[in-house]
RNA sequence: GCCCAUGUAGCUCAGUCGGUAGAGCACGUCCUUGGUAAGGACGAGGUCACCGGUUCAAUCCCGGUCAUGGGCUCCA
């Protein structure tokens, strides 16, 4: 489940040691082309490698194209890879004549390799790698000779900032990837080409399960009446759980003043990830007439001296003014409110991706209130509750990350101590139920640490999905309180949590997850007729009739094709069950069941495949 | 927000070295009534993303905008 964190270097796999090898090449071939280009990293990554590179020159396809042809030569050259120790000195001296990370000395310093040696501690050794006549500041370790690399590709040029801070130089980055043979090569890509058919952008729009339109907003999803069945039902599993768990339900509007998000903290700390205030009509009308300019009017915003409505962030500040609407005795802890609530963020437009990084979107969000005697028992049962969804779900690889404050970071608000007794009680939550996780310093929300389930797409991106987080921070900032036993005034400690997270993230990972093909109880047309001629067709209203008093979703393919036809339409549209009817089965009052997964499976009663159907959606069976 | 690429019919894509466009699938009508992955004929569909520039003429060339895709950054 968790993968293994890339550390030290001479943990590097044969395959990392290679395309590493690799990234080298591409600098080789590069600099053949361009002697001035400035190299900062090029490590190996999941699945291939990339070299970070200054240069004025755009890197275009085509020149891609040019590069791979030069790194062949390189590969044929079959140069030897030779490491050089060297002092501090040296290599100081190597990068102020622009000698590393290049094919021999220069008019420029090799600004970045200068850099990253000033970042190597003084008790670590100092080595260059040479292969021909390229010489590069690196730890290593390297494959042998270059005419190992036995297959690569570059697959794309991107931008980056070197080391990742956007204050810094932006470079371009050349991906690529590499294997032992052409064989594994292939069978890469292949493997990439087999993966993008269960996209789920392409099998949304294929399958009509949901779209998004441009002139409604980049970023926001319409639910189609096929997805809007799956997310029906996705709540619908949800709730049953909620309502054994004792929570309730309420509902909350999508905006709120701003005065509720300046107290929660929201605003204007992380005003730039959310869509601009609403300003009431008659303000907007005065500051109009006082020549309030756009910059004004954001200080005043920032200020406080003029409010506004916000589209909602999160949905905690709401629920929280729910909790103190009444007074609150320990008596009645915990108190667990529960909503499909929809919230909106200002993601950044570079990052929208169909449904999984969105604009709006909607949580199947609750907050506990509790003591903090009962905040670890409670933290149990929200984390149980996620691996149940995720279990009933058949979803299996995911990893979980305990994300922790950053002590380094002004984005973490609150008392340490609080942050140790939160972190503390999820260590023992996930310990006690014996799942393996990571803990991550920077991964916690502002308010307090967390624990999240993080999946992959298709693409092999990483998603959050499932989250719990204990909250000492808005409780205090609320002014929240119960009476206590002794009857003294005491803060409750909150509970965030969603195991889905967001319906549409979900939903567009479980697309992926069972490539478009759901399981009986999620999938949008559970049972199709196909009558083989019009004939037969008053038998299969009958039929469909039957059926759908009984709540399964039936449809009726009354098209004049033939049943091949049919029976083709409706396994692209991956309907998990057919039912074919002509003159031999209106005679016994019998369907002819075709399984979308294993084919013809022969004539039962009509009665007989309802009952069928519905133990499998009662079961929520994987099948 | 930044870098690169892309934007032609509902979908997948051709095409025009500048003279306002085409295929397959889907859709509609008709014929066909066929037993487990495509029966046939005809037809309708596009301001070639949007705005501006160059030109006698722009879908094509140039500039800008928007959107999508891949990265980066960010992520309550």
């Amino acid at each position: 489940m968790a993968e293994p964190r890339k550390s030290d270097r001479q943990a590097m796999t044969d395959l990392e040691r290679l395309r590493h090898s690799c990234a080298h090449v591409l600098a080789t071939a590069i600099l053949r082309f361009w002697p001035g280009a400035q190299f900062a990293a090029g490590p190996p990554v999941e699945n291939g490698f990339y070299y970070d590179l200054e240069l004025e020159h755009r890197i275009t396809p085509e020149d891609l194209v040019a590069i791979e042809r030069e790194m062949k030569k390189v590969v044929e050259e079959n140069q030897l890879f030779e490491r050089i120790a060297v002092s501090r000195e040296e290599a100081i001296r190597l990068a102020n004549e622009g000698s590393l990370g290049s094919i021999g000395a220069r008019s420029e310093p090799s600004k970045f390799k200068l850099d990253i040696l000033q970042g190597i501690s003084p008790n670590e050794e100092i080595s260059l790698y040479r292969n021909g006549d390229f010489t590069d500041l690196c730890a290593g370790p390297h494959v042998t000779r270059t005419g190992e690399i036995g297959a690569f590709k570059l697959t794309s040029v991107a931008s980056a900032y070197y080391k990742g801070d956007p204050n810094n130089a932006q470079l371009q980055r050349v991906y690529g990837t590499a294997f032992k043979s052409p064989t594994e090569l292939d069978a890469y890509f292949a493997q990439i080409e087999e993966a993008k058919k269960r996209d789920h952008r392409k099998l949304g729009r294929e399958l009509n399960l949901f779209c998004i339109d441009e002139e409604v907003g980049p970023g926001l999803v319409l639910w189609k009446p096929k997805g809007a069945v799956i997310r029906r039902e996705l709540q619908r599993f949800i709730s049953e759980e909620l309502r054994k768990q004792l929570y309730t339900e309420v509902f909350t509007p999508h905006i709120g003043r701003l005065a509720l998000y300046r107290t929660s903290g929201h605003y204007p700390y992380y005003r730039e990830s959310q869509f601009p205030p609403l300003i009431e009509p008659e303000m907007l009308s005065r500051l109009a007439l006082e020549g309030c300019s756009c910059a004004d009017l954001a200080h005043k915003l920032e200020a406080g001296d003029v409010d506004g409505y916000l589209l909602k962030p999160m949905n905690c500040p709401m629920h929280i003014k729910i909790y103190s609407s009444e007074l609150r005795s320990y008596r009645d802890l915990p108190i667990r409110l529960a909503e499909f609530g929809t919230v909106y963020r200002w993601e950044q437009s570079g990052e929208l991706g169909g449904m999984t990084r969105v604009r709006g979107f909607t949580q199947d969000d609750a907050h506990i209130f509790c003591t903090e005697e009962q905040l670890t028992q409670e933290l149990q049962s929200c984390l149980q509750l996620v691996l149940k969804v995720l279990g009933t779900l058949g979803m299996h690889s995911y990893r979980v990350r305990l994300g922790l404050r950053d002590p380094n970071s002004a984005k973490f608000v609150g008392a340490s101590e609080h942050w140790d007794k939160a972190e503390e009680a999820l260590r023992k939550g996930v310990e006690f139920l014996n799942i393996a996780y990571t803990e991550e310093t920077g991964e916690g929300a502002f308010y307090g640490p967390k624990i999240d389930f993080v999946v992959r797409d298709v693409i092999g991106r990483e998603w959050q999905l499932g989250t719990v987080q204990v909250d000492y921070v808005l409780p205090q900032r609320f002014g929240l309180s119960y009476v206590a036993a002794d009857n003294t005034q005491r803060r409750p400690v909150m509970i965030h949590r969603a195991p889905f997270g967001s319906l549409e993230r979900f939903c567009g990972v479980l697309i992926e997850h069972f490539a478009g093909s759901f399981p009986v109880w999620l999938a949008p047309e559970q049972v199709r007729i196909l009558p083989i001629s019009e004939k037969h067709i008053s038998y299969a209203e009958t039929i469909l009739n039957l059926f759908s008093e009984t709540g399964i979703r039936t449809t009726l393919d009354k098209s004049s094709e033939k049943v091949g036809a049919k029976i083709r339409l409706a396994q692209q549209e991956k309907v998990p069950y057919m039912l074919v009817l002509g003159a031999r089965e209106e005679q016994a009052g019998q369907v002819a069941v075709r399984s979308r997964k294993a084919g013809d499976e022969g004539a039962v009663s009509a009665t007989q495949f309802v009952e069928r159907i519905l133990k499998e959606v009662e079961e929520r069976q994987l099948n």
